[in-house]
DNA sequence: CACAATTGCGCAATCG
DNA sequence: TCGATTGCGCAATTGT
């Protein structure tokens, strides 16, 4: 909380804390005033400083996601396209091998498959 | 900019501005300055609740960015599995349809052209 | 204990 | 005139 309870000196010096008396004190107080008003401004600057920054954050940070977003959807579009390709093909050989091939199904199976397939590597981390 | 240079009363008011006596203005000045100081109180807080907000939002982009990197790391798994899949298999078939085809050169047009899967369009925008 | 950094607060200037 | 903002200094508190 703040508000003097028992405080010592300053604010308005209440009556000599009964020692010599030339302001002695006074210089001290003013300097050390001084410095805390310093430093005060120091730490107001650095905190609008972070606030900024962190505005600049949001600024960037909303670019880079509408990338990410066109990004999506381009693969998406492009994987939706080859796999009607791959199922026009698949419909339209005499390869057992495609028939009925559920590609969503060899889609899953992706993600942990070095193997087979050809080439495709796909390794975890 | 600050400091006073031709006030008219308040800080330490100096010397009566003519008029009646009995300290009527010391009222509204303490009114004022009660209504200012709830007016700087409500700012500040409003300031405080901006910045925070602005820190979620940062959050809340970082958390939904990372979403969308995987979406693309995933697709993009996808989408080379899919080319190798069906590269394999083209260079398998008689179908000439599919000799010598070139995937991503296919992809290239596909951006506006959902449905359709054995021609390709190229409208750009 | 000294000192810098933070923080709540009030004052006054200025803006809208 | 009046509330909203903002720069600034004071004092209490916190962190080194």
């Amino acid at each position: 909380m703040l508000l003097d309870e028992d405080n010592e000196m300053p604010p308005v010096k209440r009556g000599r804390r009964g020692v010599s008396d030339a302001d002695d004190e006074d210089d001290d107080y003013r300097k050390k005033r001084d410095r805390n008003n310093e430093a005060v401004k120091k730490s107001r600057f650095k905190s609008k400083q972070r606030t900024q920054e962190t505005f600049t954050r949001v600024t960037k940070l909303k670019a880079e996601n509408q990338m990410l977003e066109e990004k999506v959807k381009t693969l998406t579009k492009d994987l939706q396209f080859l796999k009607e390709l791959f199922m026009e093909y698949a419909s339209n050989t005499q390869n057992p091998k495609f028939e009925g091939i559920d590609i969503d199904k060899l889609l899953e199976d992706v993600q942990d498959d070095p193997k087979d397939s050809g080439s495709s590597k796909t390794k975890r981390k």
